[in-house]
Parts: C-alpha cells; sequence; structure tokens
DNA sequence: TTGCTCCTCACGTCACGTGAGGTGGC
DNA sequence: TTGCTCCTCACGTCACGTGAGGTGGC
C-alpha cells in the first residue's frame, strides 16, 4: 500500500497520544505499520514515531473495516490501495497532462470496489436486522413471563 | 456451559456433514466443543461425533455471535449460559414446583442480558449506516467524475 | 478388501498482548 | 539528573489451519 503523501494540517502525535485518541494498542500501530498498511509522517532523530492527521484518520479506516465489516488485514490492504487512489483520481481531476481515458479507467476500478463495499455492508445490516428482531421477541416473550407472575 | 438435553428431531449428522451444512471447518466444531461450548448429541462405539439438529442450531448460534457482533469465545459462552437459562425457564414455566419468585429472577437476568445484547446491536447497526452513508456519497462522486469525463 | 471419512496429537498462523532490556526528550 | 515515554526484540495467546499417522464404517 503506497500511501499518499500529504502536509500535516494540525500538529503530530507521538505513539501513545494517537493511540489514545484512536481507542487502539500501542502494539496494534506498530504493527500495522510493520506490514507496510501506514508510515507514520515521521521520526524524530532519535528514532520516535511521529503521526500526523493524515495517520489517524488512516488508522481509523483500518479499523472500521475491521471491525465493522470483519475484513482481515490482507482484504484491508486492498482496500487502502482503492482509497488512495480515489484520492489520487481526486487529485489529477483538474490535470489536463493526465489521459482523460486513463482517469476513467481509473474511476471504473474504484468504483467496482466502493459497489462491492456496499454490498458486504448490506448483507451485514441485513444480518444484524434479523439478529435484532430475534432479540426483540426474546425481550417480549421475557416480558410476557414477567406480567404473567405479577398477575397470576 | 451446560447444554439443555433435548431428544435428536431430524436424523444425525457426521462432522464432514455437519461442517458443510454449517460453513465451517470440522477443526472449528471439534475447538468448540474442546472449549466447552457444546457437547455432539453421541458418539458412534468408533468414536464418531455425531451431531442433531440441537448441536447444528447451537454452532450457527456461536458464528452468529463471533461473526455478526464480534464477540470473542470467553463472551459467546456467556450468552450462550443465558440462551439456556432461557429455554429453561420456558420449560419450568408450567411447572409448579418451580417458585414464582425464583422464575421471576432468572427471567430478569435473562432480560438484562438481552437487553446489553440489543444495545450491542444497536451501536453496529448505527456504525454501518455511517459507513454505508460514505459508501454511497463515494459511489456518487465517483459517477459524477465518469460522466464529467464522458459528456466534457 | 478397498476408499473415504473420521480420530487425536501437534506444530503453524494471524493479529496482536506482554514483558525484557535499553534509550530519548521535556 | 530524574521520570516517563519511547524503542526493538521476542515469546505468549486466541481461534483456528494444516498436515502426520492411524482407525472406523458402508
Amino acid at each position: 500500500v503506497t500511501q499518499v503523501a500529504s502536509v500535516p494540517k494540525g500538529q503530530l502525535l507521538n505513539i501513545g497520544a494517537a493511540a489514545t485518541v484512536l481507542g487502539v494498542s500501542e502494539r496494534a500501530l506498530r504493527y500495522y505499520q510493520q506490514l507496510g498498511l501506514f508510515t507514520p509522517y515521521e521520526r524524530t532523530p532519535g528514532g520516535m514515531r511521529r503521526y500526523s492527521d493524515a495517520d489517524i484518520a488512516r488508522v481509523a479506516r483500518i479499523r472500521e473495516l475491521q471491525k465493522l465489516l470483519g475484513l482481515n488485514l490482507d482484504e484491508v490492504a486492498v482496500v487502502l490501495r482503492n482509497d488512495d487512489r480515489l484520492t489520487e483520481i481526486r487529485e489529477v481531476y483538474h490535470n489536463e497532462r493526465t489521459g482523460a481515458e486513463e482517469r476513467a479507467e481509473l474511476a471504473r476500478e474504484c468504483l467496482e470496489m466502493q459497489e462491492h463495499l456496499r454490498q458486504v455492508v448490506q448483507a451485514k445490516r441485513a444480518g444484524l436486522d434479523n439478529f435484532l428482531a430475534d432479540v426483540d421477541a426474546r425481550i417480549a416473550r421475557i416480558r410476557a413471563v414477567l406480567e404473567g407472575a405479577a398477575n397470576p
């Protein structure tokens, strides 16, 4: 996954602060980096990692894909690659040096990925809706038991 | 987790057939058993596991809690224990030998668990809805780029 | 009897958790 | 200078995956 270069908008965070705001472990941040999912914005001369707002957003995205959709880190890498291409498309959108046909091809690939993600989300949502209906049915039955016990 | 005893309604499946209908690995079935999440209905004299419909349903429940809600197997065990108590309540509902106060207490505990599950499901659903809105926004933007390329 | 399925170890893997031992920076 | 945070190994864990070597059942 080749990360999109950017300028840091806010201030840079060290790994402890980054882990706290993201709600993940320092180990997880180092592990995602080790797998090449992202690279911290910079290191201090002493070797300490410095995370930009873009880094934080990227890790938040990784977590969302993992925990919400249940993707493994190989699958997350594929989605991140696509995210980066989408950013790239937007950057070269008004760049006349990029061929229109080339841009359209990139866009079509991104569209395919997003529509795939949409399917995954929809399927999960449907599963949760069924689960919720089941839970509500159980709750109603337990309430009936409790009221039956109260009014014999 | 103490499983609720029952009679097999359909026929018994060996581990290969059970794994196929459930869409899980044989290893996973043996592992859930090893952790005490359930016990196959019987074993043949030769030692082969035989799964009843109730066993299949129980494993399907385990998978649902794992994959849909993201629970680990310790948390799954807690929910299964509660499922079993709910079944127990329904079984002794008309049993006069069980004290009404005792039944009500069991019911209240089950209700608490179900309402907790409801919270978890709702939170996940909200997260998925946000994710879906984001995906739809991306799709709309990519479509705009593609149409812009088609009509310069 | 021949295949195919099942059995029990037991080591490998993924996504980290958790110290061990040492250095950096306000 | 003293703490606290950070660093890099490196072994442990959870939920299985994947053979190794052997037995069961139509």
